[in-house]
DNA sequence: TATTTGTAAGTAACTACTTACTTACATATC
DNA sequence: GATATGTAAGTAAGTAGTTACTTACAAATA
């Protein structure tokens, strides 16, 4: 019983998605070029003729990773809408949905960024600071517009993102989800109330 | 030159103290016991008469963490100065300060969590969720006296504690410290005000 | 036939953990 | 105070298994 041959590119799209599983599983000293081979049913030495070292592999799956552009979170077609309350809440199930999604990609960059790997730089600059400007950017609209209050768009945009990115952690990596759910339209009514009263003028 | 010899209580913990550094920077894969003996100045065999495996180093790591009782956060004396806003401050600022003075413990559990290791729900438990219900006992009390809306206090509380934690986390896991400061006191007061304004009672 | 995908069977270095033996030191006995 | 004794700290040199990475060679495709 012989194997169909793969094409070239295709098995280094496998390498990279395997190895992007397992590296968010076990990290990187967890996982093992052996492994890496099982899972993508192939010999260990060929995955060497596609990379030559297990840290290149690493190297590819970051690089594949920041070339994805991620759509930003606000669009035209959202703030269309007009209303705040309407908007924040599509912001936030947003984030939410994504990080759900994204769990490998979120689990890779926590790893990355506590081994303190050279390129952890690299997904932080391209992924974070990114949905933090694009938020920003609509608040200080916003501002301008005399809309809410005046204060450091960055900060605040911070603010919003960070109350949701670390239920988020919480609920999904350090298994909060286990011991306690909330629904997560009332989660996210309360996350966007606090938020959006906050961000309100007083009234004079 | 020989050496004199240590008690083996103060051995022991010189070995946890030692590890629970290597594991929370290297993670525990990536640490090996030779490493960690060499730190303690001692040779590997002897970590093997005080523990009898590596396992067996990071449940007393995660033993002794836990059984080190956290002060709340909130407290009598502070909650005595009758004023929001001095109290929310004084709060954040705790809890940012004790997110940079424990980083190695912060990295520890993060690593735990991200491993899936059985003993990172104790963290979670008596750490993250203590905290949580903390405040939200507070929020509840405020709630009652009609000082603040009312709404989930657990929510609530997340929100607010959610805000520092991830702010911190990018700043000294993701590194974003390295790329943009801001000023402590106009972190807190952006965070503060928002969390506060977003809490008040509507005006009737 | 030339090239590339595939495999099996390596290697040297490293890993967690062990063994056999020695040295330091507190305490009980003479 | 000198001596014997038990215990635990110390050492050097292992072991068996795993790791990242290599080599030599067969089979499939162009």
């Amino acid at each position: 019983m012989t194997k169909k041959r793969v094409s070239s590119e295709r098995r280094r799209k496998q390498i990279i998605e395997v190895a992007m599983k397992l590296f968010s599983k076990k990290e990187f000293k967890g996982t093992t070029t052996k492994n890496i081979a099982k899972k993508v049913s192939i010999n260990e030495s060929i995955l060497y003729r596609h990379f030559n070292t297990k840290e290149d592999i690493y190297q590819a799956i970051i690089n594949t990773a920041c070339s994805e552009k991620e759509k930003p979170i606000i669009h035209q077609e959202l703030i269309d809408k007009k209303d705040d309350h309407v908007i924040f809440k599509t912001i936030a199930l947003e984030i939410m949905k994504r990080l759900e999604k994204n769990q490998t990609f979120t689990r890779l960059f926590l790893f990355s960024a506590l081994e303190g790997h050279k390129l952890s730089d690299m997904f932080f600059k391209t992924r974070i600071l990114k949905s933090f400007d694009n938020l920003a950017d609509y608040l200080k609209k916003r501002m301008a517009d005399g809309a809410i209050k005046k204060m450091n768009p960055e900060l605040a945009a911070r603010s919003f993102i960070g109350v949701l990115i670390y239920y988020m952690l919480v609920q999904e990596i350090y298994g909060g989800k286990k011991i306690e759910t909330f629904k997560k339209e009332e989660v996210v009514d309360v996350f966007v109330e606090i938020f959006l009263k906050g961000m309100q003028k007083e009234k004079s």
